[in-house]
DNA sequence: CATGTTCGACAACCTCGTTTACTATTCCGT
DNA sequence: ACGGAATAGTAAACGAGGTTGTCGAACATG
């Protein structure tokens, strides 16, 4: 794709692609590492259901999209072995959505890939420049930005 | 969302953070502004039809996609009036796609709303530090990362 | 105990992509 | 000049991921 024209321009998409490459770049290492189906969003889902466990409702409530959305994502997540369901002794309304065993090693396999690919970034920025970009970006994003409810953003 | 605990998780989400606040932002004030069904991915198609026009065929190759999704895409932006079809007078197989005068007037003012979005994080930031994220940036990104034919991104 | 709320499930539909298949047209080599 | 190969557009079937709406079962509370 060919440079835009429009000075504006150029910020969004140089961190879309800077985004891109990172999570590229862990994905095709993920498949490498035995975790070809893992999806980006997948990291989202494993990260939101956290090692108490959570119900469908709740990780709509948490990832801003609705419960059957998630419920969906859920079914998934289970028949690719990262997820299980398990019956709530408590309520047998609720069923307890948890991470497995292969969904935490997937978990753990994200982070030290993403660990290295900082490390990359720092070989070729240097430390202080990565850690620029992350204050900064920090003091431009409102908090709660991860809330996936902007219609048209993953699908809409 | 909670802050990950681990390091590397921070770089790759306020990457996305950032490009998804100014998107947001953006298409928030063009949906003020008289384009409230443009999307984020059809700011990519515009672009990409260019002031010459092109073909389907092109387009996909271009953005990465085959031919039959960017063929769904354009359907989809003629049928809200950003773009139009003509049949190829030199050659009845094609036929060619071109902006309308409301795609022009949505890159326009999509260009319009980036530039004063930067100038928001410069204001914040400084000019300097924005520009210094660009550079950055761009020492980082493989140059054809914006094809989007890695499956799993925008659906896959 | 009746009422209202919540949870999970199901169905129908949208967007955006894929692969496979097919038609029409153009191009090219013999 | 003509028949095969490449190209353009289209269509169907499917998958991922999202949306509403509906429903029954289970809980909570008056």
């Amino acid at each position: 794709m060919t440079t835009p024209d429009r000075p504006g321009f150029a910020l969004p998409l140089l961190l879309l692609a800077g985004f891109r490459t990172l999570v590229d770049d862990l994905h095709a290492e993920l498949a490498r590492q035995g975790h070809p189906d893992l999806r980006p969003a997948h990291g989202f889902v494993l990260q939101a259901v956290g090692p108490a466990g959570t119900t469908a409702s709740d990780l709509g409530h948490r990832l801003g999209v609705s419960k059957q959305a998630a419920g969906k994502t859920v079914d998934r997540l289970v028949a690719l072995g990262y997820l299980e369901r398990v019956d709530d002794p408590a309520d047998a309304r609720r069923k307890l959505v948890r991470v497995t065993a292969k969904g935490r090693d997937g978990l753990h396999r994200s982070a030290a890939v993403f660990d290295q690919l900082r490390g990359r970034w720092a070989a070729t920025l240097g430390v202080d420049r990565v850690t620029a970009i992350e204050d900064d970006l920090r003091r431009m994003v409102p908090a709660d930005v991860f809330r996936l409810d902007v219609p048209g953003w993953f699908g809409g």
